[in-house]
DNA sequence: TGTACATCAGTGAACGCGCGTTCACTGATGTAC
DNA sequence: TGTACATCAGTGAACGCGCGTTCACTGATGTAC
């Protein structure tokens, strides 16, 4: 049954969201096509009228993934400027509601050791991604020279995802709450 | 063909330890039994001579991963103390060797988002070596107080892993240089 | 110390299963006149 | 504006493949006497 082209954008643009989301919950090796396209409502059949394989997803959803932290991150520091939208980041992102909520969390902290082994295109979705994150969190630090400003906001995100990802491997409460807590810490010091 | 109990504990430890690698080099779930068994010179129909499961194989691989890290941590600060000491911990973990080197390397940094999703025998081995690791930094710091050097510890261990897990992931080998520079100079400054 | 036998490490074929991908088919949509 | 037809989004069955796991078998090892 053909459907309109607003249905199939619309369609096309459920399939990404939802494999965004399950590849952030599972991981990418984890989720197969078939989960993404019932999870999304359809039969997996129809997948290949709208990618050409796994590997574009993937790449698309990735970069889905990406954009929807940004928006956290613009959300997040509303109306805050410097140093105070800087420490907005910081305690949103390493809060036990991100650290418990991997499925709409950030793609790097869920997904990271899979990305480095993902093919190119993904690689380099993932890489102009982190450069946009970097440059929004340096934009917060006006006082600083540009490159100091970069450089510390490179180490702020590195950081945050280590964090993070390590908060979520640990099996013991007390010590992925220390985790978070020592990142938060040692962050707002600067 | 039955072999003698050294050659089968002999045999069960290349298991381990190839496996070990392969994990670190490709991923958990992106390596197969018959790879490993195959690397590690038998056949795969022997592996439950050895194993009960995959997971039981990926608890020990994961572990052993880990063990080989703390050698490499004791070997690189042999002789030092102090700061001297951590210093030599961040610059062997955050150079270009370790980060081109994965199957040899850090079992976190390479695995850590398939890890926050293993069962909980592998979370337990990762959650023990982990604060194995920070404990071995921490004795490092002999000068701070007890939970400042913890939490200070805790803290560069996350933020390393986070920044060689990045510097894996980004496509571009400028930035990829960045990512590690920044790390060693914000954690050297402490 | 020597013999008879149970054990079991390793082989190689096979199992069911889920994966990514393909395909014939359906029927509403969009287009051409 | 109405009609005829090509397009193609979505269905559901099927493909080959590699996965983790099982199993009958082999023959050297280890044990019991």
């Amino acid at each position: 049954v053909k459907k309109s082209r607003l249905e199939t954008a619309e369609t096309r643009k459920k399939i990404v969201e939802t494999a965004s989301r399950l590849f952030r919950r599972d991981g990418i090796h984890a989720t197969g096509l078939a989960e993404i396209m019932t999870e999304a409502g359809l039969t997996h059949g129809g997948f290949y009228r709208h990618f050409e394989s796994k590997d574009q997803l993937v790449a698309e959803a990735v970069g889905a993934g990406c954009e929807s932290l940004s928006e956290v991150i613009d959300a997040v520091t509303k109306g805050e400027t410097g140093k105070r939208a800087v420490k907005a980041i910081i305690e949103n992102y390493l809060g036990t509601k991100h650290r418990d909520g991997a499925a709409n969390g950030c793609a790097f902290a869920s997904m990271a050791c899979e990305l480095a082994r993902a093919d190119d295109t993904t690689r380099s979705v993932t890489s102009e991604a982190f450069v946009a994150l970097v440059d929004a969190i340096a934009a917060h630090m006006p006082r600083k020279k540009p490159e100091v400003a970069t450089s510390d906001a490179i180490f702020m995100v590195s950081a945050m995802i280590g964090a993070l990802t390590m908060s979520r491997v640990v099996n013991d409460a007390k010590l992925s709450a220390s985790i978070l807590h020592a990142a938060k810490e040692h962050l707002a010091e600067r």
